[in-house]
DNA sequence: AGGATTTAGTAACAAATGTTAATGTAAGAA
DNA sequence: TTCTTACATTAACATTTGTTACTAAATCCT
């Protein structure tokens, strides 16, 4: 599980393992809420196996904002960093097997980290990352029709379109699931 | 100029006057182009007056996707950060007084910056900012009609409102400038 | 001051998207 | 397996938003 972050990271051994220790293995069924809107994130969590979304509430419906698969790491970021309630909710979509590591133990080996120059700058990097990540959704929900984003998902992320339930799908488009029927048959005639 | 930013910082004299002299004072015209779509970007700019934005060009129509003004800090980070070409063009609105940095003295600050656990932990905390912004307005995009989203940058950001031509404030919104016509006399009706 | 350009509002029509309801199919639970 | 629930598609109609064209006002330039 570790082990391509590992030879990402480049760590030595004995830092390695002390690290690894921060992490917890569960399992948990499909449809559990891991974090619910308002309360505190305690927990981050990378993903063995199994599918995530995050969502909020909007009037009763709901919204997914995003998705999440195997490898990546989950948890509201804002409500982690900034000891606030979350804004979303988090939720598994598959039954998943998830690694989770406190905020107390993320936070010591944050500072390990920036102790380093190197691994600082791997760090920022994948801050500004995620910066430029949201600013591309942004960028493309102003630029982009409802059809090419939906095209450009099916590019970028075509696990997602193939794991996940069309409304959810749809939600994340922010169109309705009605519309999403229409553009997939609107593809299925132009070929 | 650069008072609020010294006293927020608390820097020792002697660092900051050595900062202060990678700032160079331009004045600029309205309209003109500071980076254009394509270019890498060697300059980071923050305004002592005027009004900027930043653009997209989407089959010859431009989008806005942010409006810049009094002592804010304009570029594009990602072009800036990872020396690549930019996505976007940085465009003044209004004549202009800027003070611009270049990436290498911007670098040797964050360098510099990054030493220091305290200062390292603004920056970090600056970068989240950001990150935390594009996420609200990718949100408020799927979440918000363009009724909504023009009453929340009425209630955050009047100043821009009040300063800019109302076809940009459209487009900033994702929706024509006709149909932003149509909001603004739907308010002013159920006032 | 005067002419050109930019900007904002309105109307009429067109296109995109949402809503509701009905139907069939697939997937999960007892 | 059988029942129930979740999901996807389609049609009909409603609503939202875009486009084009025209007008008037405001601003810019010389």
């Amino acid at each position: 599980m570790f082990k391509s972050i590992k030879s990402k990271l480049q760590l030595d051994n004995e830092k390695w393992d002390h690290y690894i220790d921060y992490f917890h293995r569960i399992e948990m069924p499909s449809k559990t809420i891991l974090l619910e809107e308002g309360s505190i994130s305690k927990k981050m969590y990378i993903i063995e196996k199994g599918c995530i979304r995050v969502w909020i509430n909007n009037n009763g419906k709901d919204i997914t904002t995003q998705f999440f698969i195997e490898n990546e790491m989950v948890g509201s970021i804002e409500s982690f960093r900034k000891n606030i309630p979350s804004p979303t909710n988090i939720e598994t979509m598959e039954p998943c097997v998830l690694w989770w590591i406190s905020k107390e133990n993320l936070d010591t080996i944050v500072e390990e980290v920036m102790k380093d120059p190197r691994l600082r700058n791997l760090f920022v990097d994948k801050i500004f990352e995620r910066t430029f990540d949201y600013m591309k959704y942004f960028i493309s929900t102003i630029k982009y029709s409802p059809l090419e984003r939906y095209l450009q998902l099916l590019e970028e992320r075509p696990e997602i379109i193939r794991r996940i339930p069309q409304h959810y799908i749809a939600s994340y488009l922010g169109i309705s699931s009605v519309h999403l029927s229409r553009i997939k048959n609107q593809i299925h005639k132009e070929k």
